[in-house]
DNA sequence: ATGAAAGCGCTAACAA
DNA sequence: TTGTTAGCGCTTTCAT
């Protein structure tokens, strides 16, 4: 690895100008520039980003955090997020947290301001407290799937309207005539999928309908956890014909826990879900789900992020909202089944039709 | 952000004593330790990892080349790397290259050895050429998955026997009775999947069965890209009882389109692939498949780098082979059917049986 | 046991 | 247009 000043020799001239060549600052000679481009491939220079970032008070790198990269959500959020970070000059550092604070703040301590420029946070269950304080260290952190834009967060974030995403997907079973709704509840510690349940239990209050609350279950974000809250909530009431889960990952469960024990997706019950993960489509039946804009929140949070960068004293207008989710509907909803209902149990209402 | 000298001042006493400290180099009294780390709780200090690296000529990170993260395989063996690679103080910068070998050279010229103490290269698709470039530059490099341990590369490398797991998935199929068996082969533009297909045919080979040509079709890495290969394979010959697919993805597609041609799996036709993914044993049928080592290999890699990071001359044992692939048989194979491989078509040959 | 000083590779005033 | 000079925050001899 050569350096700046061997360059700056080789060419016949300072670092300082051949710094300059490069950076296209200052004004320079046209032959000088053309001997120290000469000299700068010759040595096959490149610039040491360190120094750099040392120099310039900067850090070349943008930390995400995630609470695990393993999870299939992430990775398509993370690719969008990397693509984005390019564009400004940053590399992006993975930090896993595995859902554990003290591993957070363990990156955040480390690496903050020191080698990454700002934070990505998406769903890595982050002590509050920590971030503020990496925030006032002067290192910009921004949330990178708020639920509730109606009530922004004290940090800046971008926001995704989780509460209405649940209101589709209700609306979605209670148009196809399902009145008798279990719902699979994410169980992540800060609590972030409640809006997504008020969304949904509003839908069904508005149609009238309630929700027993033996026939919510929460379970951890996962096929698995679906899978097992789905066996729980049909062997408790049978007469559910349809599911509606927070996340994806745990409607894809509920689809395979249905097959298992006889039931049909979606003439025996229907299952839906939010986000659109890329499996939705690929499971069988495929996922009716309510897709949720990743790809433009990663670009929303690093633009923000970015903006913050710039000038970390712009309090105002920190929230970002991304566009409404919206309904794509797929194999896994049906009308629904009266004659299979009524097999297993009674309606638990007159039927509003 | 305060700094060492801040600290220093602090204590009072000079930079160097609190460095000292702060890495337990040098004697130190005391008495002074103490009022050092008083000052450092007080003023919150945390190192500067740019400032560090460029004092110490090394780097904090370590690069992770892929093709995109967003392919499921990625991220378990991205979480894998990261957690190997903190153990070493290391931090990771995932780099997409989405098989593009210029986005791959553009990473390396960038990081290596400025933000990067090494990289680690996972079917990136990267140049060979670029890769002993930045190696001879002093940035060590390694394979993370090599497939052919009898054939080690130029570059150092992790190897996992891939004939021998596409040897397992071929004797897996014979022994249950399979003698015309249709391949999907990874299509990858460095051809690293010859050698599954190889230990497949190997194989059959022994069996005293053969491939047809018109029976091996390439694919991409996806779901898609398997489920059309699939469809076109049973197509040309109707009369294949199994599939063998050299990756996880495009099996589980074939699954999904015999299924939708009315081929039921695996009594209609049996699939076979290679890695276990987590995603394998979630579909349905779950896939029997030969379970790669993955996350052994992510270790062995971060640490064989780290060797070469700490001993850059050491150009003997520069491969690290893992353990052998295993077969794990999960519910998409079974016993050759007959009956209904007789509806289909004439068998190629006599059965052996 | 602690301090002084140089330097890692680069950028950024300011001079010339 | 180009060179000089500091200095970013830290580590590391070498003195003391």
């Amino acid at each position: 690895m050569s350096t700046l000043s061997q360059v700056a020799k080789h060419a016949g001239v300072t670092a300082a100008t051949v710094s300059n060549v490069l950076r296209n600052r200052g004004r320079v000679g046209e032959e000088t520039r053309r001997r120290v481009l000469e000299a700068v491939a010759a040595l096959n220079y490149r610039p040491h980003l360190a120094a750099r970032a040392l120099a310039e008070g900067r850090a070349p790198t943008l930390a995400l955090m995630v609470s695990s990269i393993a999870n299939p959500f992430y990775p398509e959020f993370a690719l969008a997020v990397e693509r984005a970070a390019r564009e400004s000059g940053h590399f992006v550092i993975i930090c896993n947290t595995n859902e554990d604070p003290l591993t957070g703040r363990a990156y955040l301590e480390q690496i903050a301001g020191t080698l990454s420029e700002g934070v990505l946070v998406m769903n890595a269950n982050l002590d509050f407290d920590d971030l503020h304080r990496t925030q006032s260290g002067g290192t910009p952190v921004v949330l990178c799937m708020w639920e509730r834009p109606a009530d922004p967060p004290a940090l800046p974030c971008v926001a995704v309207d989780f509460e209405l995403a649940g209101r589709l997907a209700g609306e979605h079973l209670i148009g196809l005539g399902h009145e008798r709704i279990g719902a699979i509840v994410g169980s992540k510690p800060m609590g972030i999928h409640a809006s997504r349940y008020d969304g949904f239990a509003d839908a069904m209050r508005r149609a009238g309908l309630e929700v027993a609350a033996a026939n919510v279950l929460h379970a951890p974000d996962t096929v698995q956890g679906g899978y097992a809250a789905a066996l729980a909530l049909l062997d408790r009431d049978p007469g559910i014909s349809a599911i509606f889960a927070t996340n994806d990952l745990p409607a894809l469960g509920a689809i395979d826990a249905a097959a298992d024990i006889g039931r049909a997706v979606p003439r025996d019950l229907s299952v839906v879900g939010i986000t659109d993960i890329q499996l939705a489509q690929q499971w069988r039946p495929p996922l009716t789900t309510v897709a949720v804009p990743t790809v433009e929140a990663a670009g929303l949070a690093v633009s923000l992020l970015r903006e913050l960068i710039a000038q970390p004293a712009s309090l105002a207008d920190r929230m970002r909202v991304a566009s409404e989710p919206h309904l794509i509907v797929r194999g896994s909803t049906a009308p629904v089944n009266r004659t299979r209902a009524a097999n297993a149990a009674c309606p638990a209402r007159p039927s509003p039709i």
